[in-house]
DNA sequence: CGTGCATTTGACCACCTTCAATAAAGGTGG
DNA sequence: CCACCTTTATTGAAGGTGGTCAAATGCACG
């Protein structure tokens, strides 16, 4: 699989110095850099890679050397793991605002994919962890941003190991629901799913077939509409809740 | 339930300046505390209660006001969640060294019971955050075990999505050999099971029965030994370590 | 319009669960 | 110390949820 990398953005050398590419940046107020000011958000940016990367690539696999960390400016990118045979569990579909490439070793802890175009930030994990010390306040967002990630997989765990099938899609529903109507101004009823049947699946720990299935049900049931397969109406909100807390 | 909460130590008051409890700490070294010089840890120490619970009973529950952080200085502590009608799932056994009570809001995002009897460090989340200015370092650890957490979770999520039976168990085998082999000097193939049938098929996203059968099929193929249902003797760790991860 | 891929639908099957009975372990009180 | 009871673990039989295999449908793209 072919990585298009290129820059759409030049960095911050050769431009007026109280102006940079962050200041117009889309995900500024949903990521890390929230809690930096103007003038540190700059010296951020000087060690910042501003990368595009086309839909359907690998950005970085488990196990390579984890050299950098990613803040997803645009677009939607999945995080993975694999076991030997080739079995995949879907992690994590994230969107502008999260970041990725935190280890907790020297290698990579899962495999991230682009599933839309997507733009990137891009920074040299020494080079950051060194901006710690120099802004208190970044790396108290970090650990926030990793708490907020650890409760999520937690309630995924809870997910996993003990809902049945259509719990597992009222949830993931309602999930997206929530993230999407943070990037969009699209009505809150509306469900923007960029990510294929093979994804949920992976993601829900389940079969394609059975995604599809209960996706099926739910329609029959009126609790969901399909515009298309990328699109979903929610009908019955209160129900899906209900449905994915297990009530 | 009842909690049996009650002091094993009294604070660095009173006391010889140059001197506290945690300079005995058994589980000093493995814990956040491991980064701190001995006067600093004194400083920590201010903060901290030393309490001691019998096995068996709430410290926390999923939702309460997270008051509090706590270090587990001896035993063995369930994490877990639960959906509406009581199907659980455990996230997590904690050991020595580990931590517990980190939030992403301001009420616990699961429950914490005892297995055996433990002896805990507790400090109120306030406090503890208004240090890590005084001692980056300990922001930093803190970052650090919260990114181990992570690691953990997301190959529990490989685990209870995608792992068969079998595998799970072989997995929850060896995950629990390298903790013991952290905390007590046992042979290595020694591997000890202080939680119940029922606690690890709530982790491992399965019946009691299933975690039952498995391991009865593991000591008939001869890849694990039980002394008895607490204590299991790992017989061909590299068989398990193939089962486990799919090959 | 045909090719290729993703999704849906159907039939059958297997792993794990549920239900039930038995066995073993642990705790309490006489 | 042992009888009694409760709790926990094991084992067996039956059933169901979701998986596997296969075919059909839909959709994008050249």
């Amino acid at each position: 699989m072919m990585k298009a990398v290129q820059t759409y953005a030049v960095d911050g050398e050769g431009r007026g110095k109280n102006h940079c590419v962050c200041d117009m940046c889309i995900s500024r107020l949903s990521s890390m850099c929230s809690v930096l000011k103007p003038n540190e958000l700059h010296k951020l940016n000087e060690i910042t890679d501003h990368i595009s990367i086309d839909a359907k690539n690998i950005v970085c696999e488990e196990g390579d050397n984890a050299e950098f960390l990613y803040n997803i400016v645009d677009g939607c990118v999945r995080i993975s793991k694999m076991l030997a045979d080739g079995r995949r569990q879907i992690i994590g579909f994230l969107v502008p605002g999260d970041f990725f490439g935190l280890s907790s070793s020297n290698g990579y802890g899962y495999s991230a994919e682009t599933i839309t175009d997507v733009q990137l930030c891009r920074m040299p994990r020494e080079k950051l962890f060194k901006k710690f010390a120099e802004f208190p306040a970044l790396g108290n967002k970090v650990l926030d941003m990793t708490k907020i990630e650890l409760h999520g997989a937690q309630n995924h765990m809870l997910l996993l190991g003990r809902k049945m099938a259509k719990e597992k899609l009222c949830s993931f529903i309602l999930t997206m629901s929530e993230k999407t109507g943070q990037i969009d101004n699209m009505p809150e009823d509306q469900v923007y799913l960029p990510m294929s049947r093979s994804d949920i699946a992976d993601y829900l720990g389940l079969t394609i077939e059975t995604v599809s299935r209960q996706f099926t049900i739910l329609v029959k049931d009126k609790l969901i509409a399909l515009e298309d397969n990328i699109h979903v109406r929610i009908l019955e909100k209160e129900r899906l809740r209900q449905i994915s807390s297990g009530e």
